[in-house]
DNA sequence: GCCAATGTTAAGAATTTGTTAAGCTGGTCA
DNA sequence: TGACCAGCTTAACAAATTCTTAACATTGGC
């Protein structure tokens, strides 16, 4: 059998792309426009997961997602957000609504992919261990937030994505074209430089000696 | 992290249906469309996995095939051929060339991909054991680290890659040609006293007496 | 002892990375 | 809608490191 989700969205151009590239890993898609909708459709289709857009019509994302978590018999469908806000993530309100996670627009296929492949792992009993620490820093890869020494952190995006990868093997070299396809995706071109600079950015952050260059190869963490 | 596979077909056709399969997959894809090219691909990316056309303009297959299997740094990579014949396994010249495994045109989707996994399955237990021990010397490949006597030292790339060939085969001698091709790759000339600088710089950091000289032949750790 | 192969050294070429500031973009808010 | 802003990318230059070379010294096998 395969997974169930249902797509919320009241741009028809997100729902075509995103389900389609879901349709082709074998997902059975259902969509709606609004939040109203969106309650209906989760009851009727009972889907493993839900990917829904934070402002909609009708009713918005959050109060939807209240509102199938009110329902008993959706307590175990995994509830994740669109949102377009690319600033803060640790801030957006919505956990409390009861989401599990967020995804941020514009959504790339294969971060996408990924992270619904990871969420419905949940669903068979592997959980993720979402928090990693090393050296005082706490990385949350599920709430988007950077803790280091008690203070949480901000950062942005690329930097976010950026630290994460290397958080996820400690101490090994990460090449710049590892990095540009984990990070940027496979066709997309940027310069040299950019890398180094959301590198720059990160040590600011959190300190000179935490990411380590090894010249001619990439980058690591240093242990 | 994903297996990576290159792919080598001199028909775009091909290069694009089966990668478009095997991507769907989660495997990260690489290309070439001769011979001369597969080398240098595999030389680049290190694949855990080289489905091969036999028929290909500038070199065939199983010549490519041959000079990389003389590549110390690509032994673990599985070589498999694509041939039209579907007669005989037996009968088929390249086993000799050093390939794993064969798949007949045309190619099915399905059995590409059981054979694929079943291939990969074999480099599960071997799970690259990227660190060697050896007279108190241990080198990490991923972290691109080299410790001894507990101290960690530091090497540039070419020598890091220079030591990492030496440790391949301990106590195998190296020719300079072999050197060559490894480290700098096949279409790069660089002097004869470069190799011996290089040599000279892990010798004053590992001391004198790790690093063998064959004269006239090349260079081996010293057992 | 001769001669080709290798060792040594330091200089500068070449490459890679760091840094900064400016421009661009897309989203937000009034 | 338009001004504003954060984030991303780029370009240009600086700095650092690595690589290669050339010139000369030394070695070891024949």
């Amino acid at each position: 059998m395969s997974y169930r989700i249902l797509l919320v969205d009241d741009e028809p151009d997100i729902l075509e792309i995103v389900g389609y590239n879901l349709k082709k890993e074998g997902f059975e898609i259902t969509t709606a426009e609004d939040g109203l909708q969106a309650i209906a459709q989760a009851k009727k289709h009972n889907p493993h997961l839900i990917i829904m857009d934070v402002m909609m019509p009708n009713m918005n994302g959050i109060e939807a997602c209240e509102k199938i978590r009110e329902n008993p018999a959706l307590s175990k469908t995994i509830i994740t957000f669109l949102t377009a806000r690319a600033e803060d993530y640790s801030q957006i309100a919505g956990l409390e609504a009861g989401a599990d996670d967020y995804i941020t627009k514009p959504v790339k296929p294969k971060i996408l992919l990924s992270k619904v492949k990871s969420l419905l792992r949940r669903l068979e009993g592997k959980k993720e261990a979402s928090v990693i620490l090393f050296k005082g820093i706490e990385i949350d890869s599920k709430k988007y937030k950077v803790i280091k020494d008690g203070a949480e952190l901000k950062f942005a995006r690329k930097e976010f994505e950026l630290l994460q990868l290397l958080f996820t093997e400690i101490g090994k070299v990460f090449t710049r074209d590892e990095i540009m396809n984990t990070v940027w995706g496979q066709d997309v071109f940027i310069g040299d430089r950019t890398i180094d600079v959301h590198i720059r950015k990160l040590r600011e952050k959190l300190g000179n000696d935490l990411i380590e260059t090894v010249k001619g190869v990439g980058y690591k963490l240093s242990e």
